[in-house]
DNA sequence: GTTAATTACTTTGCAATGCAAAGTTTCTGG
DNA sequence: CCAGAAACTTTGCATTGCAAAGTAATTAAC
């Protein structure tokens, strides 16, 4: 077997755009709920309205997360929700994470 | 009981000293072995000397690595160690990804 | 014995990042 | 009307992590 230190060389790569905490908050709600508008992502990370958007915009160049512009009658509604690599990529950031700090 | 994403919102301050993959690593290193020095560390961790150097640094200015040099005959020898309070930032990190990915 | 390379670090330079504050646009209440 | 509020986006800036360069002492080569 390998040295119980494979763990920790994981960690040398884990994936930043999850590392985040802000980000992970968000992937963390995304990925239970499916979908969520972006008034509901402030309530439940408690992040502010300027760095929730931020946020979201790094996770859709990163192609984590679909934007979806709409209306809700006349308001804006932006809705949210994770893509295949999305969630494949918090799947991938857990368990390394489970990983390195199992043994710890 | 408070609701499931109680695990979440802990992630708004976790500890940026230790989330630093980097750091974990090397605090994960001197938390298994108690004591190591610089060049044991590039070894386990692959970290370059510098980035290994201004990491160390930064462990001590928040006062969870002591940072002791000596020398080994002629050669410089620095010796590292978690404080009482690396350890126990460490563990609180520790609980704190836990138990937010748990129930991701 | 002088030069070259290695060891063991530290310091510097810089592009990228996260957060707060300011800005924008549309809507609603009095 | 017009003063806020809602729903965002953009800007400004101090902080960071990494790579590259720098330093100082030691050993190796010739």
């Amino acid at each position: 077997m390998e040295g119980s230190n494979q763990g920790l060389r994981n960690l040398a790569d884990v994936d930043r755009i999850v590392h985040e905490p802000a980000r992970l908050m968000i992937l963390m709600v995304l990925y239970t709920v499916e979908v969520a508008d972006f008034t509901f992502l402030i309530n439940s990370t408690e992040l502010t309205d300027g760095n929730l958007s931020s946020h979201l915009s790094k996770l859709e160049a990163a192609q984590y997360v679909k934007i979806e512009k709409g209306y809700d009658g006349k308001r804006p509604r932006t809705r949210l929700r994770l893509t295949d690599e999305g969630r494949r990529a918090v799947e991938k950031y857990r368990n390394t994470m489970q990983q390195a700090l199992k043994d710890l």
